[in-house]
RNA sequence: GGCGGCGUGGCCAAGUGGUCUAAGGCGACGGUUUGCAAAACCGUUAUUCGGCGGUUCGAAUCCGCCCGCCGCCUCCA
């Protein structure tokens, strides 16, 4: 079986083929980075992180590009908004790349968080300018384009594909068009490739056409070329990019080299917020680090990144998902069940005795390892594949319950853990603090001391002792439990 | 107005013609265990899939109508 992905194009599920062997080209549209990273933000990157590392899974040698918006993306009308790194940097007093720069930091420390996978190419708009008004060249020269007083525009009439993506029709556009923005345009509908700039705006570059700055969907076009050539193989973004973003890049692309741009398009669905979109006007506008640290009047508690991941993964990607605070309550309980079986799996396993792994046991893994792929092979069913984990959990505390398996056993039960939950999904770390490191060591030991403490006093029933130890470690974050063979502890 | 999607148990969510009296998670309840807990385990928690019709031997899954919700169409991941 092999894996089958919605291609939004076809608008069908279709079995994924590479157009080299073994070779995956893989491009999505990344953040403008004029802003901290949102929720929306994390569903997106979260969903394209598993296909990049089902990918990989799956033995490809995957490129991964993901581009970083620092110039072009107006805040309005394609052709009267404003950049929004210019407005931020005026905001902040900062110069624009000044801006693009900490936003850009910020974004790759909240998705090392979300346990994302770093693009192996984050190219950046603004370092890709040159290449930009070439492709703005080659499509004046073949007649797809026009220049109108500084600026260049993408002749859309000229491309009768144009719409096929997101199932527009030009005519019907034209004929519901607003009241026209642009003079300067001989449709309504035709768009920006490179804009004017007036004398004082910040960012602005030399061209054939004088000073000014490229298009928004311009970049995409440029970049996925450049690094993947054509046509690339998967290209991701949010579906609500399919308008005009995607439509204008199949344009740009296709009309300048002549070959198809896209092999399967990819598109995420979007996030709301306790039922609603997230907008700053409603209030539920919640950054990645407002939830990681619970400070948003939203939440009520401060969420573990990848509890935000596994919500994300509880769902289908291209299912709309409503971010709300007992879901990402259940999510965070659900997370830490796999987490702390996974940290005992571990622990046991190298207390266990040495011996043959049990071939009932390595029978249901190997089963379970089926249903995962079937699963991530149905356009990443993760919703389905996280189950499977969860099936994982239940034999594995059996296991340790029974405190018979050997270490071999134990050992293929973490390694499933790792391969499926760890390296597919991305919630199950191959090391936990607690696993090691000479901080812990001393913690053990200033932990012990006080169990010793705690047992002596329940030898002797003086319970109202024993429990105090027990509730102040909990006011601290460490928990104690008693099992059978001795006192247990963990951290909260 | 145009385009698209959704409505499954208390909550989240998979399933899209028979194996579905519907996976999995969270929560709740009962039990085992415990000094009490916690954790873990076992069990219970939708004869039903927004409503009404229809197609079919058979529908949560297909069709029609209705109700409700959401997104895109201007920037957004």
């Amino acid at each position: 079986m092999s894996l089958k992905l919605y291609n939004s194009m076809t608008r069908s599920k279709e079995e994924f083929k590479p157009a080299r062997k073994g070779e995956v080209g893989v491009y999505v549209c990344g953040p403008t980075v004029y802003g901290h990273a949102h929720l929306g933000h994390a569903k997106s990157y979260v969903s394209f992180d598993v296909l990049v590392r089902y990918l990989c899974y799956l033995g490809y040698s995957v490129t991964y590009v993901q581009n970083i918006t620092d110039v072009g993306h107006l805040t309005d009308d394609a052709d009267q908004g404003e950049d929004k790194l210019a407005v931020a940097a005026k905001k902040e007093k900062k110069h624009p790349m000044a801006v693009a720069e900490y936003y850009t930091r910020s974004y790759f420390e909240d998705m090392d968080r979300l346990n994302c996978v770093r693009p192996d190419i984050s190219p950046r708009a603004s370092g890709h300018i040159t290449e930009q008004i070439e492709l703005v060249k080659t499509l004046l020269e073949k007649g797809y384009a026009y220049e109108a007083n500084g600026s260049v525009y993408f002749e859309v009439s000229k491309f009768a594909d144009y719409g096929k993506l997101s199932g527009r029709n030009v005519e019907e556009m034209l004929a519901g068009a607003r009241v026209e923005v642009s003079p300067e345009k001989r449709a309504p509908v035709d768009f920006a490739l490179w804009k004017k700039a007036e004398p004082n705006h910040i960012m602005q570059w030399p061209s054939p056409w004088g000073p000014g700055y490229p298009g928004w969907h311009l970049e995409c076009s440029v970049m996925s070329m450049k690094y993947l050539g054509q046509p690339i193989d998967i290209h991701g973004g949010g579906i609500e990019n399919k308008f005009p973003h995607h439509e204008c890049e199949i344009a740009q692309s296709e009309a300048a080299n002549g070959v198809q741009f896209v092999r399967y398009w990819v598109h995420n669905n979007m996030v709301t917020v306790d039922g609603q979109k997230m907008g700053k006007s409603l209030n539920n506008f919640i950054t990645l680090k407002q939830a990681f640290s619970g400070a948003h009047e939203r939440l009520t508690k401060s969420y573990d990144p990848l509890a935000v991941r596994q919500l994300i993964l509880n769902s289908h990607y291209r299912s709309p998902l409503d971010f709300s605070d007992p879901a990402l309550f259940a999510a965070q309980s659900g997370y830490e069940k796999i987490t702390e079986t996974v940290k005992a799996v571990r622990k046991q396993m190298h207390a266990a005795g040495e011996g043959e792994a049990d071939k009932a046991i390595a029978e249901e893994l190997q089963q379970l390892k089926e249903k995962f792929e079937a699963a991530m092979n149905d356009d990443l069913n993760t919703s389905v594949a996280l189950s499977v984990i969860f099936e994982l959990v239940r034999l594995a505390q059996k296991l340790l319950e029974d405190n018979a398996a050997t270490a071999e056993t134990l050992d293929a039960v973490d390694d499933l853990f790792s391969r499926l939950g760890g390296d597919c999904l991305g919630i199950v770390k191959d090391e936990y603090p607690q696993d090691g490191g000479v901080d812990d060591e001393m913690m053990d030991r200033l932990v012990d001391v006080l169990i010793e403490q705690r047992s002596a006093a329940r030898s002797r029933k003086d319970f109202a002792a024993a429990d105090a130890v027990r509730d102040k470690l909990e006011g601290i974050g460490i928990v104690l439990e008693d099992k059978p063979d001795g006192t247990q502890w963990r951290r909260k």
